[in-house]
DNA sequence: CTGATCTCTTAACCTGCATTAACTATTTTG
DNA sequence: CAAAATAGTTAATGCAGGTTAAGAGATCAG
């Protein structure tokens, strides 16, 4: 399996010797999922944080009547999870899948509060992602209120680059917050947003 | 000047001896300000975290019709303060005021980062602050997607009970993100939101 | 106390996006 | 490869919430 990638994320922000490397290591468990698989459940207690290494996976919200509202988008090298089941471990609202085959390194919560006991500059390190993280959901708050679909689409070709040309239509649309049919007729009647 | 209501708060998460709570204390400066008063401008870098004792604060973004889009109230016992430009030292985008005359407590972001390394445990404080706050906003991001404005009204009202009735209709509007007109005409054609 | 500045209300009209439905193109599955 | 399922297109209709405007209470500053 492939820890690289994860080990670099870290090596950005922290530097681990060598017993902490292999501590780290031992906490973690590799998965491979298959396309459409779900990793959580609404209603589940998420007792793992997912590390993608290849692949991309996705979470989301359902409405009553069965409409997706997509939290996140999580390809290769960044983390995955429903981050209020994960502290409280109460049960969560947020379904969990994969958009394609895809590797994961999972942490379980058991082990994560293990190594913020045994080597604390995780807390460091996870601050870190959690402010940055935290930055960019105000701004999507504030911005979902403020933008137009037109620009709340904009924003996302800006943004994500990569995924606007590998995810289906669908699924930006619902990610941007509007239905298919809506994002099909703009990107029709507004030849600019095209790629 | 009151620290207590700040020293309550870390002690919910983390232990300070009394060298800790010395040193963190010569870090911070109490600052009052009067309603209305700025204390930070669209444009400007955010130099200082912002703890709240008395009073309460608000921060907002300004689009390009002058509207305002309110991003946190920070009533009593509440952080304040740019999360972007604090982080980045880059200038931000957010106007923080005092609605009332308030009490504040400041860290200068060169002396938070001292603090990280001086007491390391400050880490672990500020990244369960940052996970809620993430979890909050994430919730919040997807609300302003999916419910009405009538629902996110009623969410308001049930989350922030003491801040709904000595704010004016206009700040709770620009919170949830209608016009005050509507805000108005919802009120009144539904009897059942008042309190 | 008084004019000026805000906040709230009401109402007419407008628009961005949802809904529904029917059809086509593409992908998935047996 | 065929059948079924899913994704995308187009168009008619509807509604939540915006815009504009104008007047009535409040609150504030001189």
């Amino acid at each position: 399996m492939n820890h690289n990638l994860l080990l670099d994320s870290i090596a950005k922000h922290i530097h681990l010797d060598e017993e902490e490397t292999a501590l780290f290591l031992s906490f973690i468990q590799p998965k491979k999922v298959r396309k459409k698989q779900y990793l959580l459940l609404e209603g589940e207690v998420n007792r793992f944080g997912m590390f993608v290494t290849s692949g991309c996976l996705r979470s989301y919200n359902l409405d009553e009547n069965g409409f997706q509202y997509i939290q996140q988008f999580a390809p290769e090298g960044w983390w995955m999870g429903d981050m209020y089941s994960l502290i409280t471990q109460e049960p969560g609202h947020l379904y969990i899948d994969a958009l394609f085959d895809s590797e994961l390194l999972l942490i379980s919560k058991t082990n994560l509060e293990r190594l913020y006991k045994e080597v604390p500059k995780f807390n460091y390190y996870f601050r870190i992602l959690a402010e940055k993280s935290l930055v960019s959901y105000q701004t999507r708050a504030m911005e979902n209120l403020r933008l137009t679909a037109k620009e709340r689409y904009e924003k996302f070709c800006l943004r994500y680059p990569t995924l606007v040309d590998c995810l289906s239509q669908k699924q930006v649309a619902a990610y941007i917050g509007v239905t298919p049919e809506f994002l099909s007729k703009m990107l029709h009647s507004e030849p600019e947003l095209k790629p």
